[in-house]
This record gives C-alpha cells, structure tokens and sequence, in this order.
DNA sequence: ATCCGATTACTACCACGGTAGTACTATCGC
DNA sequence: GCGATAGTACTACCGTGGTAGTAATCGGAT
C-alpha cells in the first residue's frame, strides 16, 4: 500500500513486548551489551530458562527489531536498539487509548483515587506537577 | 494475607483483555446487557465484524468468566460480570508492574514528563492531589 | 586428527487474542 | 406441518509470546 511501516533499526514504531521479552530488554539495558549465557544468567534469580529459550526469544527480538547482535567467536553479544523510554512510551499510550479514552490525565486520575501512591511520593509527585504548571505558564507566555 | 487465586465466578483476579474483548466490554458496561446483534451493531462504526466473530469472541470471554449471558427466546442476552474499574485496576497494575517495579508515582512522573498531559488537566490533579494529600495526613493524624 | 562441549539454528508446542466459515437448530411465518 | 432464516456451536487458522528439545556446527584440548 503506502508508507507507514517503517520497522527497521532505529525504528519509531510499536514496540509491544512481553514479559520475558520486557525482562531481557532491561537486561539489555543495564548491561549495554550481552550474550544469551549473560541474560540467562541474569534472569536466573527470578526464572531458572533454558538456555534455547532465552536464544529463541533473543532470535524473534531481533526479527522484531527491537535488538541486534554482532558475532564475537563462537557467540553472540546483543545489544538493544530501542530506548527504555520507547518503550514505556509505546506501551503507556497504549495503555492509556485502550482504557482511558487517549486521557493520561484520567489515568493519573485513577491512580491517585485508587490510592495506590505512596503518600511520600505525593508529596514529590505535587511538586514536579507545580514546575510543570510553571513551565507551561512560563511558555504561554512568550 | 494468604491465598490470592480464586478465579471463579464474581473472581477478584486478574482480567486481562486484548483489544476486541475491551471494546465488547464496553459496549456492555453502557448498555447494562445486549445480543450478538447488539454488541456487532455498537461496534460497526469502527470495526466491521462477522457476526460469528463476536459470538465466538463473547463465547471465549464466557469461558473466561468475564460475561454471562441468559438466553432469552433463540438468543442470548450477555452482561459483564466485572466492573470496568477492576479491568482498569488490573490492567494498570499490570503494566506498573512490568515497566514501573509496581511504583505507581514512577508512572504518574513518566506521565508527566512526558507532557503526555493537558495543560489545564495539570490543575485538576494538583487539586486532587492535594485533597489526597490532606486525606492522608488526616489519616495518619488519627 | 579427533572428540567434547559450548553455542546457535531449526522445529515444535502450548495458550490466547482475533477472525470467520460451516454446521446445526430452533423458531417464526405461512 | 414445513421451509426459510436467525442465531449459536464447532472448528479452523493466523500471529505472537513463551518454552524447550534436537540437530548442526565450530572451536579448543588432547
């Protein structure tokens, strides 16, 4: 058909991920750069994964183009290709068109009446909506 | 404290849904009940559906305990049988869960870093915030 | 040179969301 | 009573996340 599809490297589209495939990103992430033996070793606190599990999974990201890999001997070493923060992005703006009509107002909403905010927090989350507040006065009026 | 997995009917537990499944929830939380034809009618603005799609659709949600339905002459009548705030509170927790360590402030910062939130929204949660502050050192005062 | 072990490739499965065709059935109109 | 039809049941298929076994391969040690 047209255009928008894009998907190859430094892609801006739907990054979507499951929760193993989540679990390896931030592997991926703290590491910069890591081989199927280290993400199998760094998930094994939480999940004990066959090494031909992680290598799969590792194979369907890359596919996906969310990682890629360069040869280094006999093994690969991994790296991701997209941000933490495209993918909270992605995976939030999902979430908020899905359930909260494209409002993250109204998903803030929810989560401070579902009280589910520490009270310290609030206190932090007050003052960065106060700057916020500023900056954007500050901009209307230029 | 202990055994969190009932999951029988008026269950409490996690109510994932995809896409199609939400949007039939919908239809049902505004409509109190509906047919097949209803649920398809509703949804034709935006998604023209074969009829059995949303049978089967609906017919997989009933396995899943997420709607019941009565028959009613040769068809049936659906009704949810969870409220859209549990589907909210899942979802939302779910996906705090896997992007957030289960801090809901870490969301709410990301959405307001994101200047994902309208201007004058900002407000209205800076009130509600601050009546949810007050609130809790009410609470802490007793 | 050969064999062992590490590592990737291929393949297969399951679950589930989504989509729909086909088969069956009950009911309504005549 | 009987046929048309509306409506559900059953079955099938695709994509994708998740899981892992088995096959092929490559490199190092003896």
């Amino acid at each position: 058909m047209s255009e928008p599809d894009r998907n190859e490297a430094s892609g801006k589209r739907r990054h979507q991920l499951g929760e193993l495939q989540l679990a390896i990103m931030r592997v991926l992430w703290d590491a910069d750069e890591a081989t199927v033996h280290d993400v199998r070793a760094a998930l094994a606190p939480q999940r004990d994964l066959a090494m031909t599990t992680v290598a799969t999974m590792l194979r369907k990201m890359t596919d996906k183009g969310v990682v890629t890999y360069r040869a280094e001997g006999r093994q690969f070493v991994y790296r991701p290709t997209i941000e933490e923060s495209d993918v909270h992005r992605t995976m939030v703006g999902e979430l908020v068109d899905r359930l909260f009509d494209g409002s993250s107002a109204k998903l803030v909403t929810h989560l401070i009446d579902e009280s589910d905010i520490d009270p310290d927090e609030l206190e932090t989350l007050f003052e960065r909506i106060r700057a916020r507040k500023s900056e954007t006065e500050a901009d209307r009026a230029n």
